[in-house]
DNA sequence: ATTCCACACGTTCATTTGAACGCAATGTAT
DNA sequence: ATACATTGCGTTCAAATGAACGTGTGGAAT
C-alpha cells in the first residue's frame, strides 16, 4: 500500500515508453521518444535511473546495457495521477471530473456510444449483482 | 491564450481556498486550511503571493492587510490540469480516462443516472444541431 | 503615549525536477 | 590486438517547489 514517490511529467513520459514497449534499453527509449520532444540521451538515461531508485522500474542486465521494465502495473500509476487530480481539483469526488469531461471535452458520436454501452452493461450488472 | 504558469499541488489547494470563499485574507485562508493540512502562517502568506506573482490571483488592500481574489476562472485552471493529466497519461484522448472513472470508481447508483441523464440530453442536441 | 500584536515583504533554505556531462569500463568491428 | 563506439554511473547545475523566518511598520489596546 506504500505510497509510490512522486513521478513528474518529464519521467513520467519516459516511464510510459517502457510500458508500452514492455521492456527497453536506454537507447530502445531514447529512439522512441516523440519527435517533438527531444531530449538528449544522457537525460533519458538519468530519467531511467531515477524511475528505478523511485521504484516505478525494474533493471536488468543484458550483456553490458541495462534493460528496464515496469516495476508497478501502469494501472496503478493511473490511479495514483487520477486520485491526485480528483483530490486537487474536487475533493475527492469523482463525479465532477467525469461531468467536466463530458461537458468539455468534445467527445465523438463514437465515444459517446462507447459510454452508453459501457453505462448499459453496468446497469445490468447491477440488476444481477 | 497565453498558457498560465505552472500551478504546483501546495499552491493549488491554497488557491482552491480562495476560490471557495471569493477572496480571502492570509488569515482567513489559513484558518480555512484543512485540518489534516497544517501549514505554517508563513508558508501560507508565501504561497499567496506566488499565486498573485503567477497571476492566478490578484491582491485588494484592505486596511493594513492584503485580500486575495481569483484573477483566472477556477473552469480555466480546471481544464488546464485536465489538459494535463490527459495528455501525460493519454496521449491527450480524454475518452480513457472516463472509462477509468467508470471503471475503476465505484459511482454511485445516483451519478450513474446524472450520466445517463447527461448522454440523453447529449444524445437529443446531437440529433436536433 | 507606550506597548504589543499582526501583517507585508524580502529572504532563506532544502529538496525535487529538468536537463546534461565526463570518464572509465566494456563491447564490437577490424 | 587495437581502435572506436556505447554504456553505466557518478556528478553537476539551474530552476521550481515546499516550507518557513526576521524585520520593520502600522493599528489596537491600555
Amino acid at each position: 500500500m506504500g505510497d509510490l514517490p512522486n513521478l513528474p511529467k518529464s519521467e513520467m513520459q519516459v516511464a510510459r515508453i517502457v510500458w508500452r514497449l514492455g521492456e527497453a534499453s536506454v537507447r530502445q527509449v531514447f529512439e522512441a521518444l516523440p519527435s517533438q520532444r527531444d531530449l538528449d540521451f544522457y537525460t533519458v538515461q538519468t530519467y531511467l535511473r531515477r524511475l528505478e531508485a523511485k521504484g516505478y522500474l525494474k533493471k536488468r542486465r543484458d550483456g553490458r546495457t541495462n534493460v528496464y521494465l515496469p516495476a508497478v502495473k501502469p494501472q496503478r500509476v493511473i490511479r495514483q495521477v487520477v486520485d491526485d487530480v480528483v483530490d486537487r481539483l474536487f475533493d475527492g469526488n469523482s463525479m465532477p471530473l467525469v461531468q467536466h469531461l463530458i461537458d468539455e471535452r468534445n467527445l465523438t458520436k463514437a465515444d459517446l456510444d462507447a459510454l452508453q454501452a459501457k453505462l448499459d452493461e453496468l446497469k445490468t450488472r447491477s440488476r444481477k449483482g
